[in-house]
DNA sequence: TGTACATCAGTGAACGCGCGTTCACTGATGTAC
DNA sequence: TGTACATCAGTGAACGCGCGTTCACTGATGTAC
């Protein structure tokens, strides 16, 4: 039973969608491509009317994934208020609805280079999102302010992915979420 | 043909060995267990004499890769030495020889708990390294060294990590790994 | 506007493949006497 | 010390399963007249 264009476009963005998050939550290779059909609500065998394969969704799903990021980071009062929200336990315990960068590091680090671009631009929005906000507060500007930035991103990137990786509820799960708060904090 | 029991427990060490190198490189799903038995010289059979289950193994190569990054780290000059070479180029494209923290966080999040204690008694170990360091190049101690070494590992395991997930040679790739480098020399 | 036909998004069975794991077998090692 | 037997690390074929992908089919949509 074919379907109008228009909805045709809808239930591709759903896949996508779906992509984004069940990619974050499980990883590249723990997604089955029935499993996305099926959590965007169809049955497998359509996948091919809309992707070339299941590794040509990948850099799309990341870019979903991100400017969704970019969109809710946005909406942030301050660096403090984006920091603390991305250095919740909250993000830590839901990584399908947190940063993509965190979740996916280790498995875009092996994947074609057409994904890590996708990678790339969605680090350098975050990169230039902190950027903005140091230039701004007055700490620093110019090259330092990049520079800082830099610093910043890698560490609470590294900070969420690395409790992820450690017990839950466990104390370090918790120490390193709150001793990178601090020191974005102290930007401020 | 069996083997004598000291012939028998080098194989089972030359497996391990296989997998901390593999599974850095590739990821624990990226590995199968006759890549696994492959490298170390043996047919694939012989896995379940030796490991419960793949999974099992995750542990364990954990473990040993992070032993051996603690035995080069101990060889380090000082903390600069240490972080130039943790954040260079080399580290950046061997993964398979470098730390195991940066090459499998995102897979060790998805792992059962008992990987994930592995995981983290690695960090602690990292931490702990960075800790000393602080304390006796004087810059800060006890409660304060402890933060600075969570933020520190947090933003070197970030930064080598998102170096790799980005374009090979681009210069976002080096940039990360250059400004994370300064934020350490200026540690000491 | 109405009709006849081509298109193509979605369906679900089927494919080939690689994976983790099992198993009967081999033969050198370890042990009991 | 020598012999007979049990053990068990390593081998390689085989298993069942889930995966990515293909394909004939359906029937509503889009289009040509």
């Amino acid at each position: 039973m074919k379907i109008s264009r228009e909805q045709a476009k809808e239930n591709r963005r759903r896949v996508v969608g779906a992509a984004s998050r069940l990619f974050r939550q499980r990883g590249f290779d723990g997604v089955a491509v029935s499993d996305l059909m099926t959590a965007a609500g169809f049955t497998h065998g359509g996948f091919y009317n809309h992707f070339r394969s299941k590794g040509a969704l990948a850099a799309e799903a990341l870019e979903d994934a991100f400017a969704e990021m970019a969109r809710e980071r946005e909406r942030a009062k301050d660096l403090t208020a984006f920091v603390s929200k991305y250095l919740s336990e909250t993000s830590r315990n839901a990584p399908d609805k947190s940063c993509p960068a965190a979740a996916l590091v280790g498995d875009a680090a092996r994947q074609p280079n057409e994904t890590k671009i996708a990678f790339a631009q969605g680090v350098e929005g975050m990169i230039a999102y902190v950027e903005r906000w140091l230039a701004k507060e007055g700490a620093v500007s110019g090259d330092a302010a990049r520079e800082r930035a830099v610093q910043l991103v890698s560490m609470i990137v590294g900070a969420l992915a690395l409790s992820r990786a450690t017990p839950k509820g466990s104390s370090l799960a918790q120490e390193i979420l709150a001793s990178t708060r601090k020191a974005c904090l102290r930007e401020t």
